[in-house]
DNA sequence: CGATTGACCGAAAATGAATTTTAGTCAGTT
DNA sequence: AACTGACTAAAATTCATTTTCGGTCAATCG
C-alpha cells in the first residue's frame, strides 16, 4: 500500500504546532518530521496558514465530539450545560495545541494564533447557542436572545473558571457549578 | 502669593500622561510643561512611578465621587447598580487618562499602565462589594459571597458593555440594563 | 540659607546595516 | 506523474552604534 503523505504532513504539522506554536513551526521542520520533501507539503496546502487552518478545524471537530458525547438529551439544560462546560474547559486545558496557542498569544501576540483561538471560541458559542435555543423551545429557559445568552454564559464561565484565579485561589468545580446556578439560573433577587 | 510648584507638576504630569501615555511621557517634558526645573519634580516625588501613582489615585478618588453622587441610599440595589455602573462606564470611556492607559496596555503592554488599570478595577470591585454586602444585609439580595458576586457583576457588565461590541452592534444602555436584570437578578430558569 | 535649576551620568532603548532564517518555487530526479 | 531539495526574495534577527531618558547634585538664585 502506498504511504499516505498527506496524513504524514498533517500529523507532523499538528505535532509541531502543538509543541512549538505557530510562529516557531517552520515548513522545513514539518517536512523533515513528516519524512517528506518540502515541495510535497505545497501539493496539499497552498501555504502555512492553510495547513494550520486544517489542524485548527480538526481540533474544533474533536472538541465538538467530546462535548456531544457528554450531552444527555434526556437531562436538564443546566445539568448538561455544567457537564459540557466542564468537559470543554478540561479539554482546553489539556489539549496541547489550545494551550500553546493561548501562551503564544499572551507572550508574543502571533495574529494567526489569536485568530485560531477566536475560531475556537466562535465554535463554542454557536454550540451553546443551539442548546440554549432548544432549552427555550422546551420551556426550560425564559425567552431571551440565544446569541447574547450564549455569550453571557461563556463569559461568566470563563470569569469563574479562569479569570478569578489570577487574583484568588481557584474555585472548585462544584463551587463553580453552584455559583453558575445561583447567578444565572435562579437569580440574585430575594423573592 | 508663592506659586504652588507641586500643583504645577501634578497638573502638567496629568496632562502629559493623559495625552501621551505612561511610557511616552518624559520627565523633561513634564518639567517643561510645568515651567519648572526637572530637579524640582524630584523634591516632591521620588521617581516617575510615584508621580504616576499620585495621578492614578486622584483618578480613582474622582471616580468614587462620581459614583457616590449617583447613589441613592433610599433606592433599590439594582436601580442604584445600574445608574452607578452607567456612570462608571461613561467615566471610563470619557476620561482621557483611563482611555490612554487601556490603549497603551493593548498596543505596547506597558507594565505600569497595566498596573494602573488593575488598581482602577480593584477600586471598582471593592466599591461594588460594599454595596452588595449592604444589599444582602437589607435582604434585597440572596446570601452569597460578596467578593465573588462583585466580580461576576463587573465581568458581566464589561462583557455586555464592551466585549460584545468587538463582534456585534453595541447594545443600547437600556438593553444592557434589561439584560443585566434578566440574567443576574431574576435568573433564566422558568419557574 | 533653603528652594530651584539644568548640565551631567550611566543605563536603557532606538536605530539600522549586516547576517540569518524562512515561506514558497521550480528545474531536475526517481 | 509524484516527489524532492537547492534556490530566491522577503522577513526576521543580531548587534554595534547612537540616542534618549530617569535620576543626581554642584552651582545658582531670591
Amino acid at each position: 500500500m502506498a504511504i499516505d503523505r498527506r496524513k504524514q504532513v498533517v500529523e507532523a504539522a499538528a505535532q509541531s504546532f502543538s509543541l512549538f506554536g505557530y510562529k516557531a513551526t517552520t515548513m522545513d521542520q514539518v517536512a523533515k518530521l513528516a519524512n517528506v520533501g518540502k515541495g510535497t507539503i505545497y501539493t496539499f496546502f497552498d501555504n502555512k496558514e492553510e495547513l494550520f487552518d486544517e489542524i485548527m478545524n480538526s481540533l474544533i471537530q474533536e472538541m465538538k465530539r467530546v462535548a456531544e458525547a457528554e450531552y444527555d438529551p434526556a437531562g436538564s439544560f443546566f445539568d448538561n450545560l455544567n457537564r459540557v462546560f466542564g468537559r470543554i474547559l478540561d479539554f482546553r486545558e489539556k489539549h496541547q495545541l489550545a494551550v500553546k496557542m493561548a501562551h503564544e498569544v499572551r507572550d508574543i501576540g502571533t495574529p494567526k494564533a489569536l485568530e485560531g483561538l477566536n475560531r475556537l471560541e466562535s465554535a463554542i458559542l454557536s454550540y451553546i447557542q443551539i442548546k440554549v435555543q432548544a432549552a427555550i423551545d422546551k420551556g426550560e429557559l425564559k425567552r431571551c436572545d440565544p446569541e447574547v445568552t450564549a455569550f453571557v454564559m461563556l463569559k461568566l464561565y470563563l470569569a469563574l473558571a479562569s479569570e478569578w484565579q489570577t487574583a484568588h485561589e481557584p474555585l472548585e468545580k462544584e463551587k463553580i457549578t453552584e455559583l453558575f446556578q445561583l447567578y444565572l439560573l435562579r437569580g440574585l433577587a430575594n423573592e
